[in-house]
DNA sequence: TCGATTACAAACCGACTGTCGGTATACGAA
DNA sequence: TTCGTATACCGACAGTCGGTTTGTAATCGA
């Protein structure tokens, strides 16, 4: 999880307020992924914690903006990644072909299965779902898209929408024991024939 | 929902048991829709049925059990609907392209979106989600799929795959207040792209 | 006719979420 | 330095919910 440093800037009672949200978010991060929302128990977090019920609602609203934060503090995370392998790439479509499989390796990960990819759209809620998605892979993944220039204007959004939903999907399915080599050979196939401009 | 005729081929118990899972369905798809899986309490559909917890836990081991019935009575009326759709089209590629618009304008009811779109990845668990989706849409589009011949063999299901979560967020696009013309000619031309073979 | 099975009722239990009054301590202005 | 205030945190408590258990009436099959 994030490590963020304070010391100085910030005051004694801030830094040890934004501690304990880290040290909230860390354990719930690791909870929701391990049991999924409706598995997690707020006693849960609390024990593992040591907090009390009173600290852990003074930081979060209630069990959903904590799952909210979660989901928001591993987007951010992910979104970092992605950026990082695409860099130094200049070439529309070549970047959009790494950042796509860098996700799908990235999805490996049991934590963004379970937080982004099955959680997150029935505990959010669709419309914030949308919008999350929208300041993250979405946004990524869009602005790729238009870059490369093989989507006419007008479906470019509803293109993007639906080339990360496939993506999505096999991101699940290797994080599922499906064959890593065959589902990234497939979604790059995948990529080929919806970029392909005729 | 369904309307079931029992009489006379069953015998008195049966009928009224059936009768009152029908009613608990019925009652617990409504409300499912409304609220969601976890904004529905089974307090709730006692409340509206009339009937005792221990009426309802005779029927359904539990709330999650309880779901389950409603998802899959609503994927099974949706396949109907699709294959009413298709009935008739022999070129595989229409009979593609009429089943996949046809999904999509039933996905404009919030029963489907919330139920099967929404909520049923997260409550089931993906293992039995997938089992699931294999016997109803997924089994279809794979179908439909290898009968235009041009997805390679080797990637067919994994395209399947991408290919109807694509088509999934689409449909939730449209539902969700999204423009249904653009977004039909947006799936057609996917679907065309992603169809076309050289 | 009569034990077994089925349909349903209702009290009950443990667990969980969220609230509320209260305490302690760092902060910032006078 | 002092003192009111805002912040961090505590812990008891209420209400709700999912699920269990015990009991009862009616039907079924033999």
């Amino acid at each position: 999880m994030e490590v963020r440093s304070y010391s100085g800037s910030m005051n004694l009672k801030a830094e040890r307020g934004a501690a304990t949200r880290d040290q909230l978010l860390a354990i719930a991060t690791r909870l929701f992924a391990e049991h999924g929302y409706e598995g997690t128990s707020i006693e849960a977090v609390l024990q593992e914690s040591g907090l009390s019920r009173g600290a852990l609602y003074h930081h979060y609203a209630g069990k959903d903006a904590l799952f909210e934060a979660v989901l928001e503090a591993t987007e951010a995370g992910i979104g970092v990644k992605i950026v990082e392998a695409v860099a130094g790439i200049t070439d529309p479509a070549e970047s959009l072909r790494s950042g796509v499989l860098a996700w799908i390796r990235l999805a490996g990960d049991p934590v963004i299965q379970r937080i982004v990819l099955i959680d997150a759209p029935s505990v959010l809620g669709w419309e914030k779902w949308r919008a999350m998605e929208e300041r993250y892979s979405f946004g990524m993944l869009k602005a790729a898209l238009r870059a490369t220039d093989a989507i006419p204007a007008g479906f470019l959004d509803l293109h993007a929408h639906m080339l990360l939903a496939a993506i999505n999907e096999s991101a699940l399915l290797v994080a599922r024991g499906g064959d890593r080599e065959t589902a990234e050979a497939a979604v790059e196939e995948f990529l080929r024939r919806v970029l392909r401009s005729h």
